[in-house]
DNA sequence: GGTGTGACCAGCT
DNA sequence: AAGCTGGCCACAC
């Protein structure tokens, strides 16, 4: 395996792990990873996504207010919230209004 | 090899 | 109260 992927990979195979129905926060996710404070570095992931072999159901993963922050990065602005919707969500203004209610955490799982 | 940026978060002013 | 800066780690030029 390589070495490099650590993190990157990582990030990648929580966003994976995400469960229908279910969404998660890029802190969250960073926490579950041991760096708290590297939760941009989970955004930039998820931009490398697409680059991805896998597929990452990205759009299950939002900032801490449950904001569809990178909904610019799906190809379409507005594809990302159609995504939830179709998942159930209810989204208002790019947030999530059941975030909370729907909110997945990695370590919840505690499955490692 | 150094600088800048990035789909963020939290604290300080 | 709201705005901004710093900090975190990894990748691109």
């Amino acid at each position: 395996m390589s070495d490099k992927d650590n993190f990157f990979k990582r990030v990648l195979e929580v966003a994976q792990l995400v469960p229908y129905g279910k969404v998660t926060t890029y802190g969250n996710i960073a926490a579950y990873l041991g760096s708290k404070g590297s939760a941009r570095m989970v955004g930039w992931a998820m931009n490398q996504s697409h680059h991805s072999k896998t597929p990452v159901p990205a759009h299950r993963v939002v900032n801490r207010n449950g904001m569809l922050t990178g909904k610019h990065h799906f190809g379409s602005p507005n594809l990302m919230q159609e995504l939830l919707e179709n998942e159930g969500f209810i989204i208002e203004h790019n947030q999530i209004v059941n975030f909370k209610e729907n909110l997945w955490d990695p370590e919840k799982m505690s499955s490692e």
